[in-house]
DNA sequence: CGGCGTTAG
DNA sequence: TATTCTAACGCCG
């Protein structure tokens, strides 16, 4: 049997990229991206990484060297930045027959297909494509396991000398090791902090030493996941290329909000529009939910003011992806869970225990009525039809608001560049 | 089976 | 003034 190759596609400081792609001016310069309601930073420049600014750092605590370096920052754009994914799979999808999109900036490729000689010419073209049509620069790794494929990358983004492409397959098993020696042990894929503070002791501090251990141990002493670490770093292949996006199993969608709520009308309209936008979600993958899961939390950071977080679950009893259906739920919960004199700060929805569309009908007959099923689900359908085209707030439900000004945050927001036509960069 | 901890991006 | 959001999986009781 043939061995497999794999190639890691990682997109470089992938958000900042997206940013400086729309933005000349700042391509030399430390950038930073921050999450929702501008408060951690969330992707950074290699300058900004120079000048320590770490991830997930509030942006309060590193103003200071923002103010003092001129550090340009963003709000995130994730509509820029899911576009600009996008665009960069269907390149990918090119250069190969199977692809896995792993998360919005990195995707495996099968590159079985190409001699392994011929695998960092074969990355590089892939690179200079990727970079010519959408702007972004790209890391890419190439070996026999996904692990293995991960240092590559890893290593690439580490030593400029590899210009973007490192295959694993061009070097020999020592010198492979000799750079597995550089890479601590909670750099390999899987291994994190609490797993490496486990391994120390026993002597595991490095991406080699974990290679060299019994693998059957590691599945003792730590875990199956530890074990399939192991055994990829010695070319022993476990974890296959997924190319069959599988629907999610639960849908969540929770905010901090921009300022304090105590109001219970206030948190209806919160807890309302995350209910739509859950259900949004559960429609796209062809899913109904059965189980709707709410909670309203106080600022855990906050010492000075008293605390009060809860939860709460209820079963459909029928699956749906009827938003009305949902959205009642979710605020009758909301009434059994509030306590009014509390200072909320966020809220969430979780939605759960999914059919798919094809078997709820299928199991739906003589239960209720089938009719009435199909015009709700032609109804919804109109809805994300208009949302899609016109924009996601073109069509409401009463309970959300018109206000909302509890809603998130963002100062600094660059344009919707590549989906909004009223937003599209003008060149003067 | 539910709750919790860990990992990841 | 101020601390993201989402998802999967394995372990344990």
């Amino acid at each position: 049997m043939k061995p497999h190759v794999f190639a890691l596609v990682d997109c470089n400081n992938f958000y900042v990229s997206c940013e400086r792609v729309f933005f000349a001016e700042i391509r030399q310069h430390p950038v930073i991206v921050l999450s929702n309601n501008d408060s951690c930073v969330v992707a950074r420049s290699n300058e900004a990484k120079a000048l320590g600014i770490a991830m997930g750092m509030p942006l309060f605590k590193c103003q200071r060297v923002v103010k003092q370096h001129h550090v340009a920052v963003f709000s995130s754009n994730y509509a820029l930045y899911q576009d600009m994914s996008d665009r960069i799979m269907a390149v990918l999808s090119r250069f190969t027959s199977a692809l896995e999109i792993y998360s919005i900036d990195e995707a495996w490729l099968d590159l079985s297909h190409v001699p392994a000689a011929q695998c960092e010419i074969y990355g590089q073209e892939i690179r200079r494509c990727v970079l010519q049509e959408t702007g972004i620069p790209i890391s890419v790794g190439i070996a026999s396991t996904k692990v293995l494929s991960k240092i590559a990358c890893e290593l690439v983004k580490r030593h400029s000398i590899f210009q973007g492409v490192l295959n694993l397959f061009a070097w020999s098993e020592e010198e492979v090791d000799a750079w597995l020696t550089g890479i601590a042990v909670e750099d390999v894929w899987g291994i994190g902090k609490q797993l490496a503070t486990k391994l120390r002791p026993a002597g595991i501090v490095s991406a080699h030493t974990l290679k060299q251990s019994n693998h059957v141990w590691i599945r003792h002493y730590l875990n199956v996941a530890a074990q399939r670490a192991t055994l990829e770093l010695q070319g022993i292949s476990c974890l296959p290329l997924e190319t069959r996006k599988k629907p999610r199993q639960g849908i969540m969608v929770s905010r901090t909000f921009g300022r304090i709520i105590e109001d219970l009308h206030e948190l209806e309209e919160a807890i309302a529009t995350y209910a739509v936008s859950a259900v949004e979600k559960v429609r796209r993958q062809r899913s109904l939910a059965r189980q709707v899961s709410i909670f309203i939390h106080t600022n855990p950071f906050d010492r000075r003011v008293p605390q009060y977080a809860r939860s709460t679950t209820a079963t459909l009893p029928v699956a749906s992806a009827f938003t009305p259906d949902i959205l009642d739920l979710a605020i009758a919960l909301l009434h059994t869970i509030y306590a009014p004199g509390y200072h909320y700060k966020k809220a969430g929805i979780f939605l759960s225990e999914f059919q798919t569309q094809e078997m709820l009908q299928t199991d739906l007959f003589g239960i209720f009525s089938l009719e009435r099923y199909m015009i709700q689900e032609r109804l919804m359908h109109v809805v994300d039809e208009v949302n899609g085209t016109w924009g996601r707030h073109t069509l409401c439900f009463g309970t959300q608001g018109m206000k909302r000004s509890w809603s998130i945050r963002q100062m600094r927001r660059s344009q919707r560049y590549t989906t909004r036509w009223n937003e599209i960069l003008t060149v003067s």
